[in-house]
DNA sequence: GAGTGTGAATAGTTTCACAGCG
DNA sequence: CGCTGTGAAACTATTCACACTC
């Protein structure tokens, strides 16, 4: 993912690993509850177990922002929060457009997460003219027409796409087209950006076939204990696995 | 304090890489689009092409699964098909059941690509009384009572947490003692989950901030050009970066 | 004493580059 | 030849373990 190159001078990067990255949002989420209950600091121990990592990585992660700690007491709570909002840029707010709103783009524009820290819901956009103007989640959904206008007017730079797999690259484009420089993919398929755009994507039946991978292992390796407990439609495929290759079982077509 | 085991460091993955195994949906469907084509066979340059990875990278990952390319030639389209889809646990039926449905969960449900690969939503699971008995997605919603025999009966091993976050602790503890042992939470919390379960979080928000990052950067670096191009919204954060520690200043909402 | 911060060790992933097969 | 398959190199990430500070 991430396609853009960022160049850096190679010498004295003071670049956040991406992997730290990814995790920091987690992290702000443990600490933001730690500040709604009032607690005054957290050991990196305390606050790895509620973020679900373990201790090192966490100081490791937090090393690469700053010494924000005071050895022998922990981290200041509401500090740490700080500090972290403003190395993920929620200090400041952005805009964001969803295009597609059927079930999945209404049901991100309802989603109150949204809002929380940051964001903030621009536009909804959909090509069907049918739904123009119609409220959801207490907006006019726009028509895409406008699509540039809005960006433009709104100066978004984050974009959500929530459209078939069939109209994302082409929504992609207008978006980039527009300004857009960072966009949030659901619909399934890969998208092609320039340098310099940003594209994650989320992916429900990637992240269920992941699922099933190890779903798979977990029946074939135990298959004493694990039979036993084993649900009924887990019984199926019960074949050598691995197997050399050589045959394989007229399974497809062609 | 439920401080149970987070996640499995996915060990013994009989061999084939972590990193791997998560690109192997994005080949299968890949593939599936060049079968739908009737096109017989692909070099790993154009493969990866419509992938969105660089061809190394895929040879590397094909290398683990086995030889199942022709030099000079490429790889058979269908025949790879299989073996991935095989590989991957495909070849079997995996039902699955969404819990919460409201309107992330409904659009779940809704979504096609679910049945597309293996899957099958087994039922639709929701604590409002008044949800129970409501068609979505053609189903019929069932009251959480319900669920050990739900799962049971159905010999369900992978579940679908769609919750708002307060309910899905105890909502996946129940799964996992009703025997859930794969997991895809879309409430934004860590859950903790017995070690031989499989959890897999899928974070709007998280992934977003993890782009305001990236989208703060490129507006901080580039600053001539960049300025010119950028829109107004992103004007506003403009300090200096990692002061050495001492003061902050008073931002923070308590 | 308690707990951070971090070099060093280890593990995992990507990229290179080319031998070798069809 | 063309393209796969793969060792080796390069890079990234995680874990260890302990010096250091409060």
């Amino acid at each position: 993912m991430a396609t853009g190159r960022t160049h850096r001078p190679a010498t004295r990067s003071r670049g956040i690993p991406e992997a730290t990255v990814a995790r920091l949002p987690l992290y702000l989420r443990a600490l933001t509850a730690l500040s709604e209950r009032s607690v005054p600091t957290v050991s990196s121990e305390e606050l790895a177990a509620a973020a679900g990592v373990n201790s090192a990585k966490l100081r490791k992660d937090f090393s690469y922002l700053g010494s924000y700690g005071t050895r022998g007491v922990g981290y200041d709570v509401e500090y740490l929060v700080y500090q972290i909002s403003r190395e993920l840029g929620l200090t400041q707010d952005w805009p964001v457009v969803i295009v597609g709103i059927g079930n999945l783009g209404a049901a991100l524009a309802n989603y109150g997460g949204f809002a929380s820290r940051g964001f903030r819901v621009a536009a909804l956009i959909d090509a069907d003219p049918a739904m123009a103007g119609k409220p959801v989640a207490g907006m006019p959904v726009q028509h895409t027409d406008d699509l540039e206008k809005i960006i433009d007017d709104n100066g978004v730079s984050i974009g959500v796409i929530a459209t078939p797999a069939g109209a994302a690259q082409q929504v992609c484009d207008r978006l980039v087209a527009a300004g857009v420089t960072s966009i949030l993919n659901f619909a399934p398929t890969v998208l092609s950006v320039p340098d310099g755009v940003d594209v994650r994507k989320v992916d429900l039946s990637i992240e269920l076939q992941i699922l099933a991978f190890h779903e798979q292992r977990k029946a074939g390796e135990e298959s004493a204990e694990a039979a036993a407990v084993l649900p009924p439609a887990a019984r199926a495929a019960g074949e050598d696995r691995k197997g050399p290759d050589g045959d394989v079982p007229a399974v497809m077509p062609a």
